[in-house]
DNA sequence: TAAGTATAGTTGCAATTGCAACGATATTAC
DNA sequence: GTAATATCGTTGCAATTGCAACTATACTTA
């Protein structure tokens, strides 16, 4: 059964692995450094200011950026906290509740976004050309047969 | 300076990162299924065994594999209380540590070797090709100008 | 409609992480 | 040689994560 499995492939996997880690880092590291919170706020402040009306159920976060069902709980304690969303309940299915981003959270949003650009460029995109970009999106692609798809991100 | 960056630079970024994610939960769950420890533990002994004499200061681990300092040495901890490794001080530089692999390491390596290989082959490998594979090596290359490099992982 | 099962979100707890401070050496510059 | 500085590894602490249990509500089936 491992047959298949060479050392290229072996290689690439852990190169993955090893890049994703590294650029990650760089990336929060810049954000930090312009006093800015951590990159799954911003995931949660993006998705919501995509969403019509900015609400979303949690389960539909959650299904949007991977994270556990009670870490997405707790993290949107820590941005309702800071007043960046807030919870509603929800009508049709009294299980669950609506976050909905608040101004303060539009805005924060929309200050994290050129940090977060420009960490994107000078830590990845600058590496790359176009093209190769296009076939790495390509690859990755094929690799994911069930990830919840990624949109443009600003 | 945000000139540069398009909608497929920006795709390609979250994908990588989702795509990571992803990928490593999926392996790191196999890995839990067969009841063995995550992959750090994994990366910490076979960096070990590789190294002349199954030994090499925090140090160097810490260079090879991506982890800070401090939780480097936790890790070590839980390996050289499980007796997968234990310290030994370093006469060049007093300041210094150095783990060394034991039997039982290098015997939980070998044992973690083939349920890693196949969660690679299962999650990764198996959707791409050989030529595939090589691209996508040689793009992440361009990715990383500053990580030690990772040579086949068994 | 009642019983059983599934799902949404929360909570408690233990394990892991990240960060800053620290002690002990090494290294550098004077 | 000695003071200043840097590096190695450890520790304390706060924040984050992962997991399992739990409450409340919804769905399914008979």
């Amino acid at each position: 059964m491992m047959i298949k499995l060479n050392d290229t492939k072996i290689e690439s996997w852990i190169s993955l692995i090893r890049t994703q880690q590294f650029l990650l880092e760089q990336v929060e590291n810049d954000l930090k450094q312009a006093g800015l919170p951590p990159l799954p706020w911003y995931d949660v402040l993006l998705e919501l200011k995509r969403a019509p009306n900015g609400r979303l159920r949690l389960n539909e976060i959650g299904a949007r950026i991977l994270l556990e069902k009670s870490n997405l709980t707790r993290l949107v304690d820590r941005l309702e906290n800071e007043m960046l969303l807030v919870r509603a309940t929800c009508d049709s299915d009294r299980r669950g509740a609506y976050a909905v981003i608040t101004t303060k959270g539009r805005a924060l949003q929309k200050r994290m976004w050129p940090v977060y650009a420009t960490a994107i460029e000078n830590h990845f995109a600058s590496k790359l050309t176009q093209q190769e970009a296009e076939i790495l999106l390509g690859l990755l692609n094929k690799l994911d047969t069930s990830i919840p798809d990624t949109s443009p991100s600003n």
